[in-house]
DNA sequence: TGGGACATCTTGGGCGTCAATGGGATTTAC
DNA sequence: GTAAATCCCATTGACGCCCAAGATGTCCCA
């Protein structure tokens, strides 16, 4: 498998070290990377975690941006500035730094979330929540575009 | 047979394991699935289970979002963070965790429901419920169509 | 047409392997 | 010198893998 999908939570031991699920592992090795980026997700309280091939994705979009205005100045600063080495030792743990804890409330458990090229650490319970936010939302872009398939006329006998 | 048709209902052991119906398993071999990946669906309390190609679909429409916009991240959460992989064991069962169980209601019996393309899996109770209240939907949709179909005058009509 | 043999599917259970976790020992940095 | 990080090893618990038997349906033959 070359991406990373599915969730799982594993427990911070005394030593505030973490195994990062196998299945993750796996695909960090199977695509070299010696060590992991780490990036604060912008909107929601939730690391961005993976090779450095995490910063393709922004580094796409700043090209895209004029470098005299603020906002590239402030991507730059965000992915290049902003984020963290993460060293996996022999099991497959990862350290869980402060600045994860702070900004995800993070303190016994984490939960790791694939995202495809990447994956997300979060706090457990925010995750729970925020996984039905985000059906909720989904779930009501689909019945827009329901609606709308079904021409104005089923729309407006709604 | 390439597609998943039909339906059954089998019951889970005491390990948590369920068949998946053999005529299901030629369909998964036949496509050559080495494994099954698990989607709770957006608006029912089931799941979606299928091939990689489940994600294909998504991926796909994915493609056409912007990256940078909420819908994106949102679309991406939900088929590659809250997903998961369900291994077939070498007498075709599947072990059902706790997410299906707590998204479906699913306790003792697992209904299989073909869906062409994939399958999906119900609590058997809801099941038949929900067989109903489509066909009722369907029933409805295809009278309000044949309904339009006359014109305005025959809906006034009615 | 009814019965019996057979094949296949479903279900049950034991065992080995691997991943997650805990803890001690050694090295490194400050 | 102290604290933190890293390395190494032990435990355990879940999961995958294997073998076995019951249930169900099918086919053939009398």
């Amino acid at each position: 498998m070359d991406r990373f999908l599915s969730n799982a939570v594993n427990r911070i031991d005394a030593k505030g070290r973490v195994s990062v699920p196998a299945h993750f592992r796996a695909v960090v090795q199977k695509r070299g990377f010696q060590e992991l980026y780490a990036l604060r997700a912008l909107d929601v309280p939730a690391i961005d975690m993976g090779g450095l091939d995490l910063l393709d994705r922004y580094e796409a979009r700043l090209a895209n941006e004029d470098p005299f205005l603020q906002t590239a100045d402030d991507m730059s600063f965000f992915c290049h500035g902003d984020g963290a080495f993460v060293k996996v030792d022999a099991e497959g743990r990862i350290t869980v730094p402060d600045f994860i804890r702070d900004h995800t409330g993070i303190t016994t458990d984490v939960a790791f979330v694939g995202r495809g090229q990447f994956f997300q650490l979060w706090e457990p319970q925010q995750f729970a929540t925020h996984r039905e936010q985000v059906r909720t939302r989904l779930l009501k872009l689909r019945q827009d575009m329901t609606a709308r398939a079904r021409g104005p006329v089923a729309e407006d006998m709604a």
